[in-house]
DNA sequence: CGATATTAGGACCGTATGGTCCTATGCGCA
DNA sequence: TGCGCATAGGACCATACGGTCCTAATATCG
């Protein structure tokens, strides 16, 4: 096994057990025992400390993400609002394969380290951020379609703020309709920003 | 200096560090030096455990808001929309007393224990359920004012979902305008339900 | 006064934490 | 053959954790 397979190996098991309890309550032992490893110099040999494993983690976490969610804002072939509903709904599904249980990864440990801890603090920053430009990216590209006053940077930052916000309910009351609900409402609060006579079967879809 | 008083003093400084830094990575002795206390058993004098504690501070924090935010969302005299209003003007101004740092005490809570802690997690579903509750009423009060299709079971989660996230990126972003800018999108995604013709006053002060 | 509860303070315990160090075994490659 | 690296595994360390126990001083109140 190589180096760079092991380390894929810890940086897996790390990923589920700090989407199920956090930063903080996972311990090293932890992943040391998920990733099947023989001891803690096992560990250390390839992660210099915890941190930096919670960073590559993060990272990880955000270009899984970007495959299979950011992905569909980007798809050429097909209409830039319609993608957007697309993308909401990518959001939905990859929280449904969790059961619901397990949160957006960024969104757990931004309220969970946010405050605490600058390092990761900046690195979930950069994360959102990102996140945000593709959807400006997006506005843009469908703004003969939206209102003229329409402010691409409010509006995506909403939209994530309504994902991050739905996920965070929906593990509350383990309940992915309230995903799903909060889902579909965002989509008619984007429809409202529809230029009137554009789209007119997307707005129709929705209802 | 009473029982009572020395139990809120403990649960003051707990609610302070806990909002501050997460449950799980305040200490017990944190708290004992924050409340200036003598030593543990002092402590254990008061509280039987820092699991108890932490219930107990997430109930004062509920009080708390639904004192200073809640509240508002039953003053008799103003027309329920323009209470709902005011109600997010009041999440905002709540969120700038701590500089935007600290976020939601319940949103926090949710994000750190939701998966770890059954205990927690009933409690707080059981929040947000009041929350969501009180939303409920008000929307039914409205109800002339509003579509015949509005949901008050969806559109109060989403209201919910909607400031719980915003209250995390703020928090990740350290920038309260972020906050602002979603609280008045959210208003206009309520207004949104409103009855053409109903509360038009309303809906132009939102423009 | 004496009795009772609160306050104070420290010693202590078992467990877990992140992290280091050391040794020994395999295994491919020059 | 021998060098170097991945694997294995354990001992160990300082620190921190939640929690218990014990004793002594101080108030309160009958």
């Amino acid at each position: 096994m190589t180096m760079s397979d092991r380390r894929t190996q810890i940086l897996d098991a790390a990923a589920t057990l700090i989407s199920e309890r956090g930063f903080t309550s996972t311990s090293v032992d932890d992943v040391i025992k998920g990733a099947k490893l023989s001891g803690k110099s096992h560990f250390y040999h390839y992660f210099k400390s915890k941190e930096e494993l919670g960073y590559e983690v993060l990272n990880r976490q955000f270009e899984r993400f970007a495959e299979r969610g950011l992905a569909i804002l980007r798809e050429p072939m097909i209409d830039p609002l319609e993608r957007l509903n697309l993308f909401i709904d990518a959001v939905v599904a990859l929280q449904s394969e969790s059961g619901g249980r397990r949160g957006s990864p960024f969104g757990n440990l931004a309220a969970e380290l946010a405050d605490a801890h600058e390092g990761f603090r900046v690195r979930i920053e950069a994360v959102f951020e990102r996140w945000a430009s593709q959807i400006r990216s997006l506005l843009w590209e469908a703004r003969p379609q939206l209102h003229d006053d329409v402010d691409a940077v409010r509006l995506s930052r909403f939209i994530i703020a309504a994902l991050e916000g739905a996920v965070l309910m929906t593990r509350v009351k383990r309940d992915l309709s309230v995903l799903e609900g909060i889902a579909a409402d965002l989509k008619r609060f984007i429809a409202m920003h529809v230029r009137d006579g554009a789209a007119i079967q997307l707005h129709r879809n929705l209802e």
